[in-house]
DNA sequence: ACGCTTAAGCAACATCTGTCGTTTTACTAT
DNA sequence: ATAGTAAAACGACAGATGTTGCTTAAGCGT
């Protein structure tokens, strides 16, 4: 039975579970996940199958982990936290274009995978929810809508947005979908009944 | 190789993949997706099992089908279209908040399932995408957003609030959500260019 | 009605999966 | 240091997967 990831004490289990990861990482840049079976992972991680059952229930569980694991290290680098306020949306999205054209040019073709990209967008949804509801919890909810519904719609609407983004063929630079991105979701987070966000905040530019 | 699924002229096609998807219907009822295997899909269904894999690649990518399908069906049955004004848009989360409530008590228990609701999301947010897409296809990206990137945010917006609203415990009735979630999305349609909605429209309920 | 085309049925295959029970080894606490 | 705890290795199992080559039969155009 899988325990959950981050609270490991024994060097054992924290060992076993960097290999699997690193081991699925490696194969990736090779094959296209759907390719690789567990007895690949377990092979080239020097880790007996049975093991592998220990920690993850399946290879969809392991890339799960390794993506959220990943992408939430990225947001922690750049010490992305409380991200209601524009700056730190901001950040928020950007962190997200780099991460998934980073992925994107992982050698992993994202042809017709059929549960390969789905699981991804999970896991970074949630690690987006994560961070936003950090700058949400101590917002008054004036507007009769939770801080969580708030936080999910937000959420998946930077994710979807981004995804948008990158799959586009003659893409701009990131730096230039960011203010884009931004001004879409912007009024989602600021139905939050904010100190500060009562007027509309039209940000028409142009 | 699975061939596009609606222009499907052969009779054959149309029952085999039919039978093979009510099957999946069926089966769900009782176990959980991940219990399910294709033996089971093929047996029930009376197809021979190297069948199946003549029209899907695996049970991941029949569900994703079927998913589809259904919720498209739902949008066609209410005669949803071009889902740009606040009316559609409402139609639209009033439609998915009915399918993911109906799916979720479908026997179906979505405790942690790996693959299987991550797949389900892909499905609807696409057919949302569709829809919006339709009402959008006529509006001047005056804001430098292209109606793509709009219809995309929108439709995984529409997807994670109501997700988030599904998976509450004590939830209002859908009837009672749809307009704080439009409150949310809308701002995000009216960014596409279109002809009256130089305004804010502030929406200011309560 | 007839023949061409193509889907579906069928059997068999090597491989992968998920699980179990047992033994061995590594970490933790005292 | 030592005993107790828990993870990892190992071998083996029934079952499921995905693919192949071949045969049967249903749909389509003429």
């Amino acid at each position: 039975m899988p325990i959950s990831d981050c609270e490991v004490r024994d060097p054992r289990i924290k060992r076993t579970r960097q290999l699997l990861q690193s081991a699925l990482r490696t194969l990736m840049q090779n094959k296209s996940f759907e390719e690789i079976s567990v007895q690949d992972i377990t092979e080239t991680a020097t880790v007996n199958r049975a093991t592998f059952y220990d920690h993850y229930t399946d290879k969809y569980a392991l890339l799960e982990a390794l993506v959220a694991g990943s992408f939430q290290m990225l947001l922690e680098e750049r010490a992305i936290r409380y991200g209601t306020c524009p700056s730190a949306a901001g950040a928020i999205i950007l962190a997200t274009c780099d991460f998934l054209t980073q992925s994107h040019s992982n050698g992993a073709d994202c042809q017709r995978q059929s549960a390969f990209e789905p699981l991804v967008e999970a896991a970074i949804t949630t690690a987006i929810r994560r961070v936003l509801m950090e700058g949400l919890k101590d917002a008054s909810p004036s507007s009769g809508i939770s801080p969580e519904m708030i936080a999910t719609t937000a959420s998946w609407a930077i994710y979807g947005a981004v995804k948008e983004w990158s799959k586009t063929s003659g893409r701009p630079p990131a730096e230039e979908v960011v203010p884009l991105i931004l001004q879409l979701v912007l009024p989602i987070l600021q139905s939050a009944g904010s100190v500060e966000s009562q007027h509309a905040t039209p940000v028409a530019q142009s």
